[in-house]
DNA sequence: TGATATAATTAACAGTGTTAAGTTAAATTA
DNA sequence: TAATTTAACTTAACACTGTTAATTATATCA
């Protein structure tokens, strides 16, 4: 007696097939530029039945960035397991985000730009991924001092002052990609070792 | 017979009225929740009298964005008079940036974020007020450099990584407004020295 | 088969930016 | 002053938007 199952299954797939199909026209052609009617089109259903597996189309878009924030985070829990030598891990580590940035642009916009915008409170709050990304790189922070390679600094400060820098670099190397920056790879080395020195002194 | 020019200052009149009511819906409830009604709404004309005077909805936010970064620029230009502390200037430009960002967030996202993402190519490019105040940046690195305040490193790169991370903690503390954050005065004075101190070392 | 629950659709509402056509008021000319 | 031209503004409409309520189709169970 497995149609109860098979049909949530089947439920399911239609919900993945409509997640799949927003992201992909979000990432195409940008959030306000995708309507309800367009998703529909893609996956030919009525736009109405979006609505029996979505709550709006918000809630598309966040469980688009919960994705995109899954991904980051699986990415970046790969280089944490050397605890040896925390300064160079934090370094790798904003190295590995910007470079997810710049891998997925439009994800990453997505996420920490368009999505806080239209999701007001949504994101960072407890037990999301948000979260769990912040937590990893207070925790990368909080190591550094404890090892006394950073000056005691407040760790909630100085990783949310570290995400600042490589959130502003990522967002300036994506949305200004034709501006004659210095080098790519140079200017973000710049970044990530001119806060952790700022860190050190 | 100055009718001619009496009607062309009417006309200049009420195109800074449309913008001044613009701007402040903007501001007050966002780009995307202002509609071209409710502007005329305000200034009690026509929603298509607006189009006499604007191209389109994206044009009049464009103007109110215009006006907004000449402010920023002469802003930053009046603390830039005494040369005797460059380190200090840079720091309170540094912290003007920011507060400007925070307080004209809309503004700051159009030009920053929203309008080099649909525009490329501009906003940076020469001539634009964007681009002066690129410049005003790269200038204070320089004269810190000159007075061996920071280390010989590359003015250019050196400008475009703080700009960066006034750059993320302005749209960090603007999209995540209710992220539970240290303390912003905190937060962003922490970027700033952190930067600083980094270039010193 | 017929009853029931679930899935998907149609029609509609109130709103959006924007355009073309029409109207009113003012300035210019005869 | 009266007719005509010109500028300013408005009305009506189009093709969209997100979203809801009511309705139809479909699949499961007795």
């Amino acid at each position: 007696m497995g149609t109860k199952e098979r049909r949530a299954r089947q439920k399911e797939q239609l919900r993945r097939q409509i997640l799949a199909a927003a992201r992909e026209l979000f990432v195409k052609e940008g959030y306000e530029n995708v309507s309800m009617r367009k998703i529909a089109d893609k996956i030919e259903y009525s736009p109405t039945t979006i609505y029996l597996y979505f709550k709006d189309k918000a809630d598309l878009l966040d469980s688009a960035c919960q994705e995109t924030l899954l991904d980051l985070l699986n990415t970046l829990e790969l280089l944490n397991r050397d605890k040896s030598d925390p300064v160079e891990t934090l370094r790798k580590s904003g190295k590995t985000y910007v470079e997810f940035g710049l891998k997925y642009p439009q994800d990453y916009k997505l996420t920490f730009v368009v999505r806080p915008q239209f999701q007001k409170g949504l994101g960072l709050e407890k037990g999301t991924v948000g979260e769990r990304v912040f937590n990893y790189l207070r925790a990368m922070v909080s190591e550094c001092i404890r090892q006394k390679a950073f000056r005691q600094v407040d760790v909630d400060t100085a990783g949310q002052a570290l995400w600042s820098a490589v959130h502003g670099v990522t967002l300036l190397l994506i949305d200004f990609s034709d501006f004659p920056w210095t080098e790519k790879d140079k200017l973000v080395d710049t970044v990530i070792h001119t806060m952790i020195e700022g860190l050190k002194a």
